[in-house]
DNA sequence: AGATATTCCTGGAGGC
DNA sequence: TGCCTCCAGGAATATC
């Protein structure tokens, strides 16, 4: 199944990353096209060559690669963005290439260009428009707080779960995943959800994303397939991409479009 | 202000 | 087999 990377995708590709960049030294960076959804840094390769990987990390669906000269490069993986490791030869696509000082060759490729790649001071990161203006991490997440959000709000809980403002990290696949361990009906209200329903929420959230980034773990194995690539691995959804099929509880999965795009639920356990 | 629609992009699937 | 249309979706932007 090809899944579109979220936040435990993302979380599974920075640990690979991490494996071969924490400590190193960019020796080359290089632009093949100008271009993803934006355009490239124009002066990624003068900040970038020369400079020393001291961190790596994620926020939402975002990668950081922090230097030692206070630049973070920060990239989206979009809707088919992946990393390779050490790749036998470049394909189509294959947008970006980093080497490092030993040699380790790294390809960002991203056949629908839907991902970015920025350039952010790491002092200016909280500031910054994409990761600046995200809401909390699942593991943040606070019932309470999240419940008083949602008062007043008519949209759909699922529409609002894809927001990254109000939780950082979900998309289509988890929101849906989320709101079926939740037992939550995508089309509620969000505002009419009780403060014991949303504390449900936030524990399914945590769970369904836990999961992920374990399943990413032990499938992917030191975090690369032998082909080399980051952070893809295959995972058992409860609704997603399942419509027509039975749910655990004996009902059965619908689809439902919902702002222009597909949401899968139970309508027998999820009220 | 908040909710929804549109736009970007390409590969793959399905129809005829 | 080949051509066509449609669909998937994250996030920015536009519109109601």
């Amino acid at each position: 199944m090809a899944s579109v990377p979220e936040l435990p995708e993302v979380e599974t590709t920075v640990r690979g990353l991490e494996k071969v960049l924490l400590g190193r030294r960019i020796a080359h960076i290089e632009p093949r096209r100008g271009d993803l959804r934006r355009a490239f840094p124009p002066d990624l390769g003068q900040r970038l060559t020369g400079s020393t990987v001291t961190a790596l990390g994620r926020r939402g669906k975002f990668g950081l690669l922090h230097t030692d000269r206070g630049d973070t490069l920060v990239f989206h993986l979009g809707m088919s963005g992946k990393w390779r490791v050490d790749p036998d030869e470049l394909h189509a696509h294959d947008h970006l290439l980093l080497e490092t000082e030993e040699g380790k060759r790294l390809v960002l490729n991203d056949p629908r260009r839907f991902g970015s790649v920025d350039l952010v001071k790491t002092d200016k990161l909280q500031s910054s428009p994409g990761v600046g203006a995200l809401g909390p991490e699942p593991t943040d997440l606070d019932a309470d707080v999240l419940h008083s959000i949602f008062r007043g709000r008519s949209a759909p809980i699922k529409a609002l779960l894809l927001d990254q403002r109000i939780v950082a990290g979900l998309g289509n696949i988890y929101a849906c995943e989320a709101l079926h361990r939740a037992h939550i009906n995508p089309r509620r209200a969000a505002g009419r959800l009780s403060r014991q329903t949303v504390k449900r929420l936030v524990a399914a959230i945590r769970e369904v994303i836990d999961e992920a980034i374990e399943a990413g773990g032990s499938t992917l194995r030191d975090y690369a397939r032998p082909d080399g690539e980051l952070g893809y691995f295959s995972k058992r959804f409860a609704v997603y991409d399942r419509e027509g099929k039975t749910c655990g509880c004996g009902g059965v999965v619908r689809r439902i479009v919902q702002s222009g795009r597909s949401t899968f639920y139970c309508p027998r356990c999820q009220r």
